[in-house]
DNA sequence: CCTAAGCAATAAGTATGACTTTATTGCCAT
DNA sequence: ATGGCAATAAAGTCATACTTATTGCTTAGG
């Protein structure tokens, strides 16, 4: 994980920025960061530097670090997706879901279109062992190659922007597996759709990945917005988190 | 460009990295950056914060800061997609503008959900002043309404990473004016489209929002994606132009 | 002869103090 | 009231000394 102290400190401040903490207007003092952590100012400035970099603050002379309002922040980096899922998870997971909704369609057309023959063949043994693992009833194998698919669409989509969403897929994915939202077996339809997506972007057929892809997103959708609304207590949080040992390093 | 010694130096170094003169796995060293831009080692370490925050490098002790493999870039950073644009503009514009044809609809459809009544009617009223200046040829103002537009859009679809991607439209819609990809007056098609839009986010009509704004963006993907290709040297479009594949404004 | 333990060199990471720049604030004169 | 002119406060920059972790070599042990 990044550095040790300058890490630590800005994982601090990040979330309670996007906690609300320190609202929007409000400042920060360096001197008052040096003091609180016990940081000398190198390290102090360098936090700053990175906080700046995701556009949560700005520093300005004899006023001091302010807090810049929330639609300056940068929504896409990971570190601030990460601080605001652990601020509000209800909320944020909702933006994420329907920004996945958005894309996945779109980039399963552009798969069709663009992908290796490697990675289509790839695609559809993931969907058979998706097949295989729904019918067993083995959740989170089922979840792993649910996650690899989608990863695997986004990459071949060929577009970068796309790509790195796969965090965001996978984020919403180990989340409903996490949460019992999934029945023990899963929707047959869903498995069927995921078949159907594999065929079609090794087939080339653009329409129906498309197409197929958005049925798939929609359901998921609507599934997530009704565990979100059914859960407003939020229990346990089997290892979604990231605390400790700060996953997600691609 | 906020910070002045820092912010020129990080300027600098991120266009280089994007650019490729430095490739991924290859190794800065931080006194090497003192010596070449005369700057101290605080600024050079804060130059390397600011790089690392969009994950383009990592520092690692004994070795130095190595560059990122491309896939780990941040590519939603603002600034990074503006160095991406100066190294290769017509990669980076594909892909920007796949990326708008998949988020546009869906931020159309939640638009036509939660759009306050403010907002509507002030998409309506853009609409209608894009109908007259596309009557009068007066392209700068069209574009400006243009922009405006779609940046309202987005922002009343409530989805906070919706609404970041302002900046992404309106790179594209700049980008065709400044080319003459446009006829002299918009598309009547385009136009109504717009209008369309305005008036389902007014009435709450979801599926139709999307659908118009799906028509919208896949013309202007085509339209983008053509100048792109029949362009390869951009200059000062002679006369009226309109290449073959001369498509509507958005 | 090859593996494993230890050591030294190196470059990032941290700390500290001095100095510079710049924007705000408030006073003063117009 | 308006305009400009200091005083000031906090970020920004610089220089240097010290710490830590990694790598690669060297040597001890099997």
């Amino acid at each position: 994980m990044g550095g040790g102290l300058h890490g630590k400190v800005l994982d601090v401040l990040g979330r309670e920025i996007a906690a609300g903490v320190h609202p929007p207007g409000s400042v920060l003092r360096t001197d008052e960061m040096e003091q609180r952590f016990g940081i000398s100012r190198s390290v102090a400035r360098e936090v700053v530097r990175s906080l700046a970099s995701i556009r949560l603050v700005v520093g300005r002379q004899r006023v001091g670090i302010v807090v810049r309002p929330r639609e300056d922040w940068n929504a896409f980096d990971p570190q601030l997706i990460r601080w605001l899922l652990a601020a509000d998870r209800t909320a944020q997971l909702k933006t994420l879901a329907e920004l996945r909704t958005a894309v996945e369609p779109i980039a399963a057309a552009a798969a069709a279109l663009r992908a290796a023959d490697e990675d289509a063949a790839r695609l559809v043994a993931l969907s058979e062992r998706m097949v295989a693992t729904a019918r067993a009833g083995d959740l989170d194998t089922f979840m792993a190659a649910d996650v690899e698919f989608h990863r695997l669409v986004l990459r071949a989509s060929g577009n970068e922007m796309f790509a790195q969403l796969h965090e965001v897929v996978e984020e919403l994915l180990r989340w409903r597996t996490g949460h019992g939202l999934m029945p023990e077996h899963p929707r047959p339809v869903a498995v069927r759709l995921h078949c159907e997506i594999a065929e079609c972007i090794r087939s080339g057929d653009r329409a129906r990945a498309e197409e197929a892809m958005r049925e798939l997103v929609a359901e998921a959708l609507e599934g997530t917005l009704a565990g979100l609304t059914s859960t407003p207590a939020p229990r346990a949080a089997a290892g979604i988190t990231a605390t400790p040992g700060d996953r997600s390093f691609n």
